[in-house]
DNA sequence: GCGACAG
DNA sequence: ATCTTGTCGC
């Protein structure tokens, strides 16, 4: 018997060309990484001296979809000043497949952590924010996680919609935020299984939207949630923010500079 | 059977 | 992810 999940990913993998056979790989890598998930603090000495804190995002053309900019910034913790970016612009022929974002963008933001590596070292961040979840995923191993574990770097899962998992329904959430009760802006995501998945939070005090905020790799859900307010300015934490922004502008001007060659 | 499904 | 102008408010 075909299993839900199966069920799912054969639905994909028929409308997006991606083979089940792949996506069975993809479900093996996962599990095996996910055995080397740390969910407990475990940053350079005690996290006090944390200052360097990482950003990444991609985004895609309209015009091509597979042209894509993969983006990393790290800023200082303490001035929220972007300290160093990089930018990597790449062809991405994965599809995205729910549950398995990894598969698709985490491939340039590595490239772009081990260049770093070499270029400033100094600066190189001792926590990464990432635009995607972490544990908060239908096999508890997200984007986060997965570049986590493979760059061996602290990491938290950063969701601007909430991945259905364990019973949890963006509408079932914001209901329970907007139910005074916890007039906290943070709900803890527990899902009908009983497991706790992440917090749902009200970055700022006047977005009603939440945050998805996940574990991602070495930073326990608490860490993750004070890293999270110190470095809201705006509803999306500035690490990632900053990437998101400057990875489009560095497509607009990379457009610019083809239509100036196809035009003359 | 139908809908839901990070970016 | 991407599309896309105005508009409400400090």
């Amino acid at each position: 018997m075909m299993s839900e999940e199966e069920k799912q990913v054969k639905s994909y993998s028929e409308a997006s060309t991606t083979s089940s056979v792949e996506i069975q790989n993809w479900i093996e890598a996962q599990d095996l990484l996910k055995k080397k998930l740390i969910k407990e603090d475990d940053l350079e000495g005690n996290g006090d001296d944390l200052k360097y804190v990482g950003g990444v995002d991609i985004s895609f053309l309209k015009e091509d979809s597979s042209v894509a900019c993969g983006t990393l910034v790290v800023m200082d913790l303490q001035t929220l000043q972007v300290v160093y970016d990089d930018f990597s612009l790449v062809t991405v022929q994965v599809p995205y497949v729910p549950g398995f974002l990894a598969f698709r963008e985490a491939p340039v933001l590595l490239e772009l952590l081990e260049r770093m590596k070499k270029r400033a070292p100094l600066l190189y961040p001792q926590l990464l924010m990432v635009d995607g979840n972490g544990i908060l995923h239908p096999r508890g191993f997200g984007l986060a996680s997965h570049l986590g574990v493979l760059a061996n770097l602290p990491t938290i899962g950063i969701g601007k919609n909430l991945h259905h998992v364990d019973g949890l329904t963006q509408t079932s959430v914001r209901k329970l935020l907007s139910e005074g009760k916890n007039n906290d802006s943070i709900i803890t995501l527990k899902g009908i299984s009983g497991s706790i998945w992440g917090v749902a939070m009200r970055s700022t005090v006047d977005s009603l939207k939440p945050l998805y905020v996940s574990i991602g790799h070495r930073v326990s859900l608490d860490t993750a949630i004070e890293i999270v307010k110190i470095t809201c300015k705006y509803r999306v934490p500035e690490p990632i923010r900053q990437a998101d922004i400057r990875s489009r502008e560095y497509l607009r001007k990379f457009q610019m500079g083809v239509l100036e060659r196809t035009t003359s």
